[in-house]
DNA sequence: CGCCAGGCTGTGC
DNA sequence: GCACAGCATGGC
């Protein structure tokens, strides 16, 4: 068991962090959140200022979580009005973790036009029937499976897990990063509107899942993902005169406003605002 | 049952 | 350029 002392001046939780719906691999039984990361499966919990893990070193976990991240300082940066200041107020702590590119852009193609719930169980199916096993402290976990291991599943196998309709958008993203395994390398080396058009010259994915994965895994903070939920809440809060559904005019009217308002790191805000909204709160 | 969900693609105008 | 159907699946 390690442990870390965490900083004062630093606030984290991680209850919010894990479980406002930005990674979809992590469980919480018993007081213990379970996760497979990178292909270590972990097992951490948190005790007021400390945390206590296994499975992975002290690095990683820094690293994962971004606990070096300034986020007193990037939380005043976006408190721009009484809504926002809410929202950071309720779910302060909450840490945009780093996933792994490969991960979290499959995980966002899934993610589209469903909930929560069911993005887990594909990727969780995914990872069970063909990612590589990891004995770790909890007993046997799978490792997301990479593009060679996705490229080769057979059409109907990789639709058992429940992708539906995204199931081609799947085989042809592992196609595409087996065939370029350097594909997050060169996006991770481009401007930020550049890396968002590389992505989304991949089918499947939008403007919608290329800010999450920009934002979730690139670590490019200015991204601001619209789905149902903040279109709703910006529009409520920020642009009255917004249409009931989403256009891609309006969405890049949306995007480029928050961006704007919220300033370098409005991927935060955007982040703050979707966790604090009605429903999801359930206390983990 | 119907409506909604961390939307996107293809088609038609 | 914009609108609009269709789409698999599961929660509620």
């Amino acid at each position: 068991m390690k442990t870390i002392e965490l900083r004062p001046d630093q606030p984290f939780d991680l209850d919010l962090t894990l479980s406002c719906g930005q990674a979809f691999r992590w469980e919480k039984t018993n007081g213990w959140w379970r996760g497979v990361v990178d292909g270590r499966a972990v097992r951490i919990r948190q005790d007021g200022s400390r945390l206590m893990f296994e499975g992975a070193d002290d690095g990683f976990v820094r690293d994962y979580f971004r606990l070096d991240q300034d986020l007193p300082a990037i939380l005043s940066s976006i408190d721009r009005d009484a809504a926002i200041g809410a929202a950071i107020r309720e779910c302060r702590g909450l840490r945009l973790v780093r996933q792994p590119p490969w991960e979290c852009l499959i995980s966002y193609l899934c993610a589209t036009n469903t909930n929560i719930p069911a993005v887990k169980r594909r990727v969780a199916l995914m990872a069970e029937r063909y990612g590589r096993p990891v004995d770790g402290p909890s007993g046997r976990a799978y490792a997301f499976p990479g593009p060679e291991a996705l490229a080769g599943v057979p059409h109907g196998d990789l639709w058992d897990c429940k992708l539906g309709y995204r199931t081609n958008y799947v085989r042809e993203a592992a196609g595409y990063a087996a065939e370029h395994p350097d594909w997050a390398e060169r996006v991770a080396a481009l401007p930020f509107e550049e890396a968002r058009q590389a992505l989304m010259q991949l089918r499947g994915v939008g403007p919608k899942a290329a800010d999450c994965v920009l934002l979730f895994a690139f670590g490019f903070f200015e991204a601001f993902p619209v789905d149902v939920w903040i279109r709703r809440i910006v529009g409520e809060m920020y642009l009255p005169d917004l249409g009931k559904n989403c256009t891609p005019a309006e969405y890049e009217r949306i995007r480029r406003f928050s961006r704007d308002y919220f300033g370098e790191y409005a991927g935060y805000a955007q982040e703050y605002l979707y966790c604090a909204r009605g429903p999801a709160r359930r206390a983990a």
